[in-house]
DNA sequence: GGGGTGACCCAGT
DNA sequence: TACTGGGCCACCC
């Protein structure tokens, strides 16, 4: 798989995430791995970093339920909007993990 | 080619 | 709950 492609392929999965739900970053490199083969936590956040602001990125978390660094205030704020399960400035894993529906 | 770095993850303490 | 150490992999000197 191209690059692009797998750039592609993350944002489209991200923009799939329903309102109300969030995804880990390792659960997006788990997704991908069914299609793309190779992946890592490290690349998602990275192309996250790059490419995340053309998608809602806030629905895109740590594993653990950290929100994402540097924008804290701003995707708590979105989440609760969302109606999104918080257990103060995190997500409640438990309750809001998504997963994209298998094919 | 070698080494540092990062919006990560997991298990152990 | 917080911190640590090991593993991971693409990218940039």
């Amino acid at each position: 798989m191209e690059p692009d492609e797998y750039v592609e392929a993350v944002l489209s999965l991200v923009e799939q995430i329903p309102p109300g739900r969030v995804m880990s970053y390792g659960a997006i490199a788990d997704a991908l791995a069914e299609v793309s083969g190779r992946c890592s936590p490290r690349r998602v956040g990275t192309i996250m970093a790059q490419y995340g602001g053309s998608v809602p990125w806030h629905r895109v978390v740590a594993a653990n339920g950290r929100l994402v660094p540097g924008h804290e205030q701003q995707a708590r704020e979105r989440l609760l909007a969302e109606g999104t399960p918080m257990r103060g400035d995190r997500v409640d894993m438990a309750a809001a993990a998504w997963y994209p529906p298998q094919p």
